[in-house]
DNA sequence: CATGAATGAGCTTTCATTCAT
DNA sequence: CATGAATGAAAGCTCATTCAT
């Protein structure tokens, strides 16, 4: 992928409600052109191909997540507080987000198979989150578990699935109201 | 889809390991031929299409589950011991199907446009799951919740999400023990 | 082709509106054996293939046309008057048989591949007419042509263009004018 | 379709031996491909589909016989004349364009159910055709007609039947011949 | 005799991708 | 740099036809 031009970024941005109704095999160049303004042949000069397209959209979330995650996890406050953060920043990207956050829940299957977003995945998610459990094990905010990568995934399952279900289909709660449902969740579980 | 005979069940469930690794675009119908050993055309007697194959195979597999979490919502107990066995079940058609399984998840976006699908997965899963915590808040073994389909959904991202990531990619640690780490999880979550 | 019972000739003559709307190539066996109550196997129990069954609609139309034409050739009278019966018997049986005529012409181009076809429209229609030209040149009650085959193609094209553009769509006016208008043209052409 | 380049033009008009020979159904794309030198999905690139290419053909041939047509309409003389030059100028065409002529005659009946390809017809034959036996009721020089419709049907009848039948299989007579014969039968009929 | 079940053999069409300008 | 024109390489799907019962 070369260097895009700023107006080339945007551009490109519009092609992620297609691949959110459709997934990437179900988009089709020509449509990503017609949506983007963007000619065939020019996205080809600037993108190795179709998945590369995909992998740029994933990119600039992913991206937004790592560092908003990456934001709260540097806030002052207990593990717990951090965790807390994080949740809201993840759910925030997705609510800023909605299009690319759908087409990267759309084709998550081949997401994981993308190194670079499977890599990108990883430190931007799942290793905070550990991090922040063995923190809040350290710090008494968080009950110590025996394995916190295995929480972590728990963690970051239920806020994608959360996430997807509930925003970016004219969510009809605040995000502050559903992100407070998810870390009672996170925080409480269900029992009595 | 016509009628299958029981053989021809039995034959196109291997098709499951080629929607898992590929997901549904990446599986050519030559393919699934090969793997099930059924031509082309006798595929296409028995089903629509390439879709309709994967739609099947959900189909059986969200059956199993849909009968397992049903069975386990008819134990006795408190509605967190029913969560509990739920929950075991679910995880344990996950082991039992884990091809099926990884093709759910690969194909996720795609099934949850498939009405039939979606249709299933309310009734075998978020359906019953937001039920039982109902039955808990009111038999007090679980936490009343304002919105019990988010939770439900929580744990159901919990559940999956933990599941393909550590069942199916020859597990190292037993279902028990999983299951346990996930039952801590959804019932306490991660507070102190 | 196998001997047909007399149901099953019935029953097989339901085809012909398939084949006059969408021709052989565009009518599918499934088709056939819808409209004709005749399960596709059975079909294929009496007939070669798909273009038997054609071949043996255009048979049953252009032996009804040949019997007609014979029939109008062995009258008393002119070998004009007899050219007047000849075409008005074959506008009949166009009218008897509207589907099937119109098989007949949108498959004109490969019926006429069909030897057994071919022979029967130069026995049933070309020979006849050919023959009755000579016999009025005979009798003086028709103009001696140099190229009386040409001519019987003339009438032959005149007679089949209108019977096809004037009947079998709900026609508007009564067989009988339309008759009375070909043999002006065919007996006076349009000279004043 | 899109604006073919003029080779392109060139190339394509050579499939029309492959229409006039197996018919629309009868020729694959890989033949015309083959027989033009295009490749197959250059070909898709610049018509809809195979029906699309065979509309193509007929428009050029229609199109030369509406110019024909026309010129003959227009030059001095009375309508009689003006006929005799019509059809002379149709079976002209016809021999210009021997494949095409036969491959619009083979797929008559599916040219007809393309709307485009009736109104070209309806244009430059039957209408023109008709205005004549008006003018030629009017001047004198033609018979007046009751219905100049049907009338000018038979006179396309006449003339493509007997061209199809005398043109293009390596015609024995030379063309002003057979358009002698064609005309005295259009103007003066058999009658004695 | 009749037919439900099964399939071999293609064919149209699609699309990602290339490249000359 | 950008892109209109062109195409190679599939792949899904169809359907006439067969044959065991």
């Amino acid at each position: 992928m070369r260097t895009l031009p700023p107006d080339m970024r945007e551009k490109v941005m519009r092609a992620a409600e297609l691949f959110a109704d459709s997934g990437l095999d179900g988009t089709k160049m020509e449509e990503i052109a017609a949506a983007t303004g963007v000619p065939k042949a020019t996205l080809y000069y600037y993108f190795e191909g179709k998945e590369d397209i995909l992998a740029f959209l994933f990119e600039e979330v992913l991206a937004e997540v790592a560092d908003a995650i990456d934001h709260a996890m540097r806030s002052v406050g207990t593990a717990a507080d951090r965790l807390h953060g994080a949740i809201v920043a993840h759910l925030r990207v997705m609510e800023a987000f909605p299009a690319a956050s759908r087409a990267l829940q759309f084709d998550l299957g081949r997401a994981a198979r993308i190194p670079q977003i499977n890599d990108r995945i990883e430190t931007a998610f799942r290793g905070p989150i550990r991090q922040l459990l063995e923190e809040g094990a350290a710090d008494g905010s968080l009950r110590p578990v025996a394995h916190p990568r295995l929480v972590a995934v728990a963690i970051l399952g239920t806020v994608t699935t959360v996430g997807i279900n509930t925003i970016g289909f004219g969510a009809t709660r605040p995000l502050e109201e559903i992100a407070d449902d998810v870390m009672a969740f996170v925080l409480h579980g269900v029992a009595a």
